[in-house]
Formats: C-alpha cells, sequence, structure tokens
DNA sequence: ACACGTCGGGG
DNA sequence: GTGTACGACGTGT
C-alpha cells in the first residue's frame, strides 16, 4: 500500500508504542498504517570519557532496553572525528522525558541529545518520511474497532517513495449559533448551539451544505433534531459519515470547536470526531485568548487564522474578508437579531437564520479552497518533513528544526536538546550584550528623486547564499586555533572550515533547497495549465521560506542551534558585501547610491528613457557581479522613474519592470502606511492620491495645493461625513473600561438616548469627532445622529490629529514646512532661515528695514520696523532677500 | 526611540 | 505529549 501521510501518532499496546499514519491510499481511500517494534531513544556524552560509569547506571533503569556505545559526531564547533557517546534506547515514549532529566543532574553526564523530540518526528525522521508526503508499505490488512479508516494495516517495511496518483482531499466547513443569556459573548457552560451549518468539498451525498437545527422545518439539507445533545450526535455522525481529511471554519479555532467540544462533554457525549475511537478531540488553550484545536487523524485549518497570516486588510470579519477575496456577500444577521429571529415562532424568520449559518459555513469552505490557502503550508511540510497541523499552526523554528534533525543524523551528527529557560535567559543576556547587529542600511538622500532613472540592484537569496559560500554552519564552525586544516574567515573574522574539508550541513540544505527552486522556476515559466503553475508557485514559495528561516533560527534563543556568532557572522558579511557593491558603484562607476537597504542598493543614473535605463542597468549589474563571487550575485529586476525617499525604511516608488518585453507599472511602498484601522478614509484617500500626484507627476507643488485643496473642504464642511468615521470595536461591558475611551464613551451616550439600538459588547463602532470645548473623548457622535442634529464636525481635530501626522512626514522629506501644509504661506523659523542662507554662502549678518535702512540683530516679534517697513535679512555684499517675518516665529 | 498592555476573530 | 506557545497596534514614562 502507498499513502500519503497527513497525520501522525502513536498508542500504547501491551507496553509497547504503536505508530499509527493516517492518511489516504493510492485509491483515495482513507487509510492508516500501524507500525510495531519501533521504540525511542537519545543520546549520553560521558563528562571525562567516564562512560562505563554512565552506562552502568542508565543500563540498571526500568524501562532501558538497550544500551550501546556509538561514535556520533558533535553538533557545535567543527571536529575531524566522532566521539563515543551511548545511545540509551527505552521501551516506552513517556519515560523519555522522566529518564532525561534525572539524567541531567547525573555528575557524569556531559550532555544529553535528541532527548525533547517527539515519538511521531523520531519515527518519521528515522524513516525520511515527511507531512503530506507519500510512503510505499509492506503491509497485511487487519480489523480493528481503535480506527475508523476504510483501510487499516499492519506495516512491516515503509519508505518514502514519490506521489502515484493525485488524491481528493475532502474538506468540511463548521459554523455554530448560540444565543448568550449574558448579553456579550455566549459561553459554553451556560449557553447551548441552536444551529449547526456544515460545508462540504467536494459534495456530501450530494449536498454543498447541511445544516442541523432544533427548530425550523426539515427539508432535504436542514435536518431538525429534538434538542442538542441530538443535534451534536448527529453531528458527529456526519463528520464520520463523510470523513473529512481537512475540518475548517471561521474563527473555529477560539470559538466553534472549543465551544462544540465543551457541549459534548457538558451533555456526556463521546468527542470521538478524529479517525479513531481510542483518542477524543481536544482543545488547548496555548496562551491567553489562544486556543488550539486537535483533531486524531485529520487537520484543523482555521481559515480565519490562515488570511490573518497572508493577506494585510485592515479588517479580518468574515464579511469584509469573503467581499475581497470571494467577492461574495455574507448574509448579515446583527448578533442582537439572532435571538429575534430565532424566538419569533416565524418560519421563514427562522429559515433566514438557518441560510445565514448555512453560508457562513460555505464562505469559510470557499476562502480555504477557492483561495487554495493549504497550497504553500503542504510544500512547507513536504520540504520540511513536519505535519501539515504544525505547518499550519507552527512557525518557522519547528520546520528547520525538523530538517535539521534529518540531515544532522544522515551525516552522524546528533542534535542537541532545546536550552532550558535558564539558559534562554542567558542566552538572551548574552544577545543584549555582545549584540546581533543586523544587515546595513546606506543613508537614504531623502527627498523626491524625479531627475533620472533608478536602478534596483539586490542579491538573490542573500542570507542562504553567504551560508553557501562562506560555508558557515555549528558543524564547521573553528573557535580558537586549528592546525592542518584549511579554513574560510569572514570579513569580521569568523572562522569556519573551508568545503573541501567538510561541507557544512546548513549550506547543504541551503544548496539543494536553491536549486530546487530554481528548476521549479524554470519550469514554472514552461508550465501553461493554471492549477498545476499554482502548486508550483506554491513550491518555489515553500523553498524561499524555508532557505530564508535559516539565519533567523541561528539567532533565536531558544532554538537548538542558536549560536550568536553565526547569526553575526551571517549579518557582517551581508554588510560587507552591500558596502563593497556601493564602493562600486560610486567610485568605480560614477553613480550615486540614493538608498539601499540589507540586500538592496538603489543607484540613480541620468537617464529617463526606460529601455537605454534597463541597458544601464544590466551594464550595472554585470559590473557588479563581475567582482564579486560566483555564489552571491546581484539581480537587476526593476526601475524606478521616480523614488520619494522619508527615511530609513520609509519610501514609495513608482516601479517599472519588464514582462516578456512589456513594461509594468506599479507604485511600490515600504514602510508608508496609507490604510490602519483608527484613519478615517479621508486620510488614506489623501495620502494615496498625494503619493501618486508626487510620483506620476513629479509636481510636488501639485501635490501640496491638492493637500491645501483638502484641508479647505474640511475646514468649510465640504467633506462627506462618511470619509470621516473613525471606526473602533468595543470589547467589554462599557462600566468596565478603566480609563476614558471616545468609542465607549459615544455607546454610552448612545445606550442613554436608545438602548435598544445601541451598541453592545463585541460591536463595531464608527464615530466623528464634533466640536465643542468638552474633553475630546466626550465629543464622539454617531455620523447618523451628527448628520440629523446638524452637528458641526470639529476639522482642527481632523487635520491635528488625522491628516498632518502621516502627511506632514512627506512634506517634510520634500521641504515644505507645517505652515504650507496649512495653507498659511512659508513660514520657516528664523533660525532656520539663518541655518540654510549659511550654507548657501551668503553668510548671514543682521537684519535690515527694507523702508528706512535701519539695522537690527534681532528681528522685532512684529516682523515690521518701527518706520513700517518690512524686515529683510542683511548679507555681506549687501545683498538682502525678502522675507516675510511673522511675529511668534523666533 | 523603548517597554508594556490589549485586542482580534467568533455569537 | 521525548513539546512549543500570536502579532499588530495602542498607550505610557
Amino acid at each position: 500500500m502507498k499513502m500519503q501521510v497527513l497525520d501522525a501518532d502513536y498508542v500504547i499496546i501491551e507496553d509497547r508504542p504503536i505508530v499509527r499514519m493516517f492518511g489516504r491510499d493510492e485509491n483515495n481511500k482513507t487509510a492508516c498504517g500501524f507500525v510495531k517494534g519501533y521504540f525511542p531513544y537519545f543520546y549520553m556524552l560521558a563528562r571525562d570519557g567516564k562512560i562505563q560509569d554512565m552506562e552502568k547506571f542508565v543500563s540498571s533503569k526500568q524501562d532501558v532496553i538497550k544500551c550501546e556505545r556509538v561514535m556520533k559526531k558533535l553538533p557545535r564547533g567543527f571536529s575531524k572525528d566522532p566521539t563515543e557517546m551511548l545511545k540509551v534506547t527505552l521501551r516506552n515514549p513517556q519515560k523519555v522525558s522522566e529518564l532525561r532529566d534525572l539524567m541531567k543532574t547525573h555528575p557524569q553526564v556531559e550532555e544529553i541529545f535528541e532527548a525533547d523530540i517527539l515519538f511521531k518526528y523520531r519515527f518519521m525522521a528515522d524513516y525520511s518520511i515527511s507531512g503530506m508526503g507519500w510512503v510505499d508499505t509492506e503491509c497485511a490488512d487487519i480489523n480493528t474497532h481503535t480506527v475508523k479508516t476504510e483501510r487499516t494495516v499492519n506495516v512491516t517495511k515503509i519508505k518514502p517513495t514519490d506521489q502515484p496518483a493525485s488524491v481528493q482531499t475532502k474538506y468540511m466547513a463548521v459554523d455554530i449559533e448560540t444565543l448568550s443569556k449574558s448579553g456579550g459573548l455566549p459561553n459554553p457552560s451556560e449557553d447551548d448551539i441552536i444551529i449547526i451549518s456544515l460545508a462540504f468539498y467536494p459534495e456530501h451525498r450530494g449536498n454543498k451544505s447541511m445544516v442541523l437545527t432544533i427548530r425550523g422545518a426539515n427539508t432535504d439539507s436542514v435536518i431538525r433534531c429534538l434538542d442538542e445533545t441530538e443535534m451534536l450526535t448527529k453531528m458527529a455522525g456526519i463528520i464520520d459519515d463523510y470523513d473529512p481529511d481537512v475540518i475548517t471554519g471561521f474563527n473555529i479555532n477560539n470559538f466553534d470547536l472549543p465551544f462544540i467540544l465543551k457541549r459534548m462533554e457538558m451533555l456526556k457525549l463521546p468527542r470521538t470526531i478524529g479517525r479513531c475511537n481510542d483518542k477524543q478531540a481536544y482543545t488547548k488553550e496555548i496562551v491567553k485568548n489562544r486556543v488550539r484545536a486537535s483533531v486524531p487523524g485529520r487537520v484543523v485549518a482555521d481559515s480565519y487564522q490562515l488570511i490573518k497570516k497572508n493577506f494585510l486588510f485592515k479588517r479580518y470579519g468574515l464579511m469584509d474578508v469573503s467581499r475581497i477575496l470571494l467577492n461574495q456577500e455574507k448574509l448579515d444577521v446583527a448578533h442582537s437579531e439572532i435571538s429575534k429571529l430565532w424566538n419569533s415562532g416565524d418560519k421563514d424568520k427562522i429559515s433566514r437564520l438557518i441560510d445565514y449559518a448555512r453560508k457562513d459555513a460555505e464562505l469559510a469552505l470557499d476562502l480555504v479552497v477557492k483561495k487554495q490557502l493549504l497550497d504553500k503550508y503542504i510544500e512547507l511540510s513536504k520540504l520540511s518533513g513536519v505535519l501539515l497541523q504544525d505547518s499550519l499552526d507552527g512557525g518557522e523554528a519547528g520546520r528547520v528544526e525538523n530538517l535539521l534533525l534529518r540531515e544532522f543524523n544522515k551525516k552522524n551528527f546528533v542534535v542537541p536538546c532545546r536550552p532550558e529557560s535558564s539558559d534562554i535567559r542567558k542566552k538572551e543576556q548574552e544577545k543584549e550584550d555582545n549584540g546581533l547587529k543586523g544587515g546595513f542600511v546606506l543613508t537614504p538622500k531623502v527627498g523626491l528623486h524625479s531627475d533620472g532613472l533608478i536602478v534596483v540592484l539586490d542579491f538573490r537569496s542573500m542570507y542562504p547564499s553567504i551560508f553557501r559560500s562562506y560555508n558557515i554552519c555549528p558543524t564547521t564552525i573553528v573557535k580558537g586555533n586549528i592546525d592542518g586544516v584549511e579554513t574560510i574567515k569572514t570579513p569580521e573574522g569568523h572562522t569556519f572550515v573551508s568545503k573541501d574539508v567538510q561541507e557544512g550541513i546548513i549550506p547543504n540544505i541551503l544548496g539543494n533547497l536553491l536549486e530546487e527552486r530554481a528548476k521549479i522556476k524554470k519550469s514554472m515559466r514552461q508550465e501553461t495549465d493554471e492549477e498545476k503553475r499554482r502548486i508550483l508557485d506554491a513550491k518555489q514559495l515553500a523553498t524561499k521560506i524555508l532557505a530564508n528561516s535559516f539565519y533567523g533560527y541561528t539567532g533565536y534563543t531558544k532554538a537548538k542551534l542558536y549560536i550568536l556568532d553565526i547569526a553575526n557572522a551571517i549579518t557582517s558579511c551581508g554588510r560587507y558585501l552591500i558596502q563593497t557593491v556601493t564602493k562600486t558603484v560610486e567610485s568605480k562607476l560614477g553613480y550615486q547610491a540614493v538608498y539601499g537597504d540589507t540586500d538592496s542598493i538603489m543607484v540613480k543614473i541620468p537617464e529617463t528613457d526606460l529601455e537605454r535605463g534597463w541597458d544601464k542597468g544590466t551594464e550595472i549589474m554585470n559590473t557588479i557581479n563581475s567582482e564579486l563571487s560566483g555564489a552571491m550575485q546581484m539581480e537587476f529586476e526593476k526601475l524606478f522613474k521616480s523614488f520619494l525617499i522619508l527615511t530609513k525604511k520609509r519610501y514609495a516608488a513608482w516601479k517599472f519592470v519588464k514582462e516578456n518585453g512589456k513594461w509594468k507599472d506599479k507604485i511600490e511602498m515600504k514602510g508608508i502606511e496609507t490604510v490602519r484601522r483608527d484613519w478615517c478614509e479621508l486620510v488614506s484617500d489623501t495620502m494615496n492620491k498625494t503619493i501618486d500626484i508626487i510620483l506620476k507627476k513629479g509636481d510636488t507643488k501639485e501635490a501640496l495645493s491638492y493637500f491645501n485643496g483638502v484641508m479647505k473642504d474640511l475646514a468649510e464642511n465640504k467633506i462627506p461625513i462618511e470619509k470621516l468615521v473613525i471606526t473602533k470595536s468595543i470589547t467589554k461591558s462599557p462600566s468596565n473600561y478603566a480609563g476614558m475611551q471616545p468609542h465607549i464613551e459615544l455607546a454610552k451616550k448612545m445606550a442613554k438616548r436608545n438602548s435598544q439600538d445601541a451598541p453592545g459588547v463585541g460591536d463595531r463602532i464608527g464615530y466623528v469627532i464634533t466640536k465643542g470645548n468638552q474633553l475630546l473623548s466626550k465629543r464622539t457622535e454617531d455620523p447618523a445622529y451628527v448628520k440629523e442634529k446638524r452637528l458641526e464636525i470639529d476639522h482642527v481635530y481632523y487635520v491635528e490629529n488625522q491628516m498632518l501626522p502621516p502627511i506632514e512626514r512627506i512634506f517634510t522629506a520634500l521641504g515644505f514646512s507645517k505652515s504650507e501644509l496649512l495653507g498659511k504661506g512659508r513660514q520657516s523659523s528664523l533660525m532656520e532661515m539663518m541655518k540654510s542662507k549659511q550654507t548657501k554662502s551668503n553668510v548671514f549678518e543682521g537684519f535690515v528695514c527694507a523702508g528706512c535702512g535701519n539695522e537690527y540683530s534681532a528681528s522685532p516679534l512684529t516682523g515690521l520696523c518701527q518706520c513700517g517697513g518690512k524686515i529683510q535679512i542683511r548679507t555681506p555684499t549687501g545683498a538682502t532677500e525678502k522675507i516675510t517675518v511673522q511675529a511668534g516665529n523666533v
């Protein structure tokens, strides 16, 4: 039997572990393979070579079934030869941590290795099995009541294999409706579930979705239940019947699944909604307010969490998300409406609620299926080895570690245990003291560059390439002196043995990943099938993500292979390289590098024609690359027609790329936010428009006058109130807020006016700021109320608190002052004026009256001479310049 | 600039 | 389960 590994765990039968692999076989049948006879083990290194003492002690321990002397290579620091250590094999995985902790206190134990690896991952690593990977087995079918899969086998041989056929993954979405007795969010210990909706892909017995309810009609896809117990029992039955691989839903990890499981527990129903009868599904609070669900044999993929990780939106509600991503509308029912509809006794109203619930499940499903949200995670699992569930929930460190374990073991190295919390504190301290310096950021030539093109050059896969070209790895690092071995020194003096002596494991992994990525990208270019291209794209993205994780991993204090010297070696090489390139560009080629960050450089060329700029860019790239080693190369892929840089890490550019011989343009922004949830729409609109004018017309004055116009409209109440609405949400009952918060004050006000329709806990509330002399929080108002009562908007607030902070940054970079933004004319302070005059070779000497010629060393506050004449600046040449001096500026 | 706390999604 | 622990955005000395 061949099968794809969707999930894995183990059970103890007759005091022995049995590994279980869940998935689908080559005939698309759900399958479970039992593997017997595999046992947990770990390694111990003796202090001062006193291995026999340690051996004697540990072999006497209960549950130790084997104790062997083995030759293994140590993971930290280069050593030519392996070291003798003890491999301890146990009967029961659950006893490993106990024995490990005991041995840690033993005086003859120097270090323990690989004693914190999950048993399923220990097994998978030893047999080179990856999550979502395929295995080929020799096996015998068995009958058992412990698992529910269509095919269950005892595996006698297992090895990884290529995918034999495409299987159809089954997805099911869940959504529940509940009523809250207490107001606020429903609570499973007191509120019951009234509706459960399920959506299926592919369809389930001809149904795209089904709804379970305890009120309303009984139709084809609506099942009327007597009570909650029957409803939950039927739900479990449908899950068994449909047997999904992936369970999804919108925020199921933090709401629906914990709620369902808690209700099942309270109603004493078995929570065996996974693929086995001996383990129940459960949810666990990881950190406060963060719950993770686990269903044996299946994968829980929360569409809300996936979208939040993969897309940048202002809001992540199901309503907003399905509108943007699916172009579909949610059937909106306000929370307060749910109980009204439910208790109305009206068939149509209840069926509206049922439709609403059905649609929510369908949308949650569509998000995962149509937007292919799992593709990337499936590829990350295949590459790194972790199970799909862990690819979805876990971070980068877990993936890197899983891959490192496999590759270290293949080359006869052992992997250290995860550091204890005391070690982590030490490492954090060390990191703080010695520091981990990041990339080099070129001081930007602030302002707008539109008088020529900007050639943008990037190092491709900079950090992974540095690992490779300097053979950087925990296994190759050399501390102190080493004789007779060829080494490579980084510019900052970190030393590694050369590749010919021993190739580092990380450089080797990265070499494979980068090579794989290049291959995938090549086949992508030839692939015409849309579906296949998408998969290839997910694959290349996964190789990139994984390759880029290694640098961060070495500087992560909780990593098994945290080595600050390595992280620093990487960044220092990066800084050296980008600075070398800058020198080449500026000294040798004579161009100006207007900006650069870590692995990129923006070069200004005196050329406005895109085609000629492209040739020039290619020429610059070639010159740079001819001076770099083969492993480190720069790429030239884009030109900026105009470039507005505000500060380090903040810029906007009008980007041009050549695709299939055609130019494509786009506004690219870094570090400049135009959308933020606490900004009203006017801010985002104005910012985008301003940046557009600056970049596309290169006309800063027009941008300024556009902005002045908006400010004028604001002052004259010409801006539609919708554009001024600020939205925040109420998270707890208004009386529980300690401080004064604008939106909470409004909620209170609205409750006083009309308690029925007032926003409550969990609601989002939109407000505007009105004029008045009370505290700001007291001047928040409901936009509808403002319209109705014709209240005045506090435009000063909107100018100072909303519009200016972000937009001022842009204009300051262009040399405009705040007063110009406000449309009051140039009004820079005299101090600034003096400074700027001095730099322009006109040495400032004082002030002189344009009327009577009277001299002043400081300007009168009025800006006018006693005679009434205008004050001007006096310079040694006698030249004067007209300035408007206004009171209050000195 | 920085540390510290809260909120998000769901009904 | 041989185990790990969110991230963005807000406020506040």
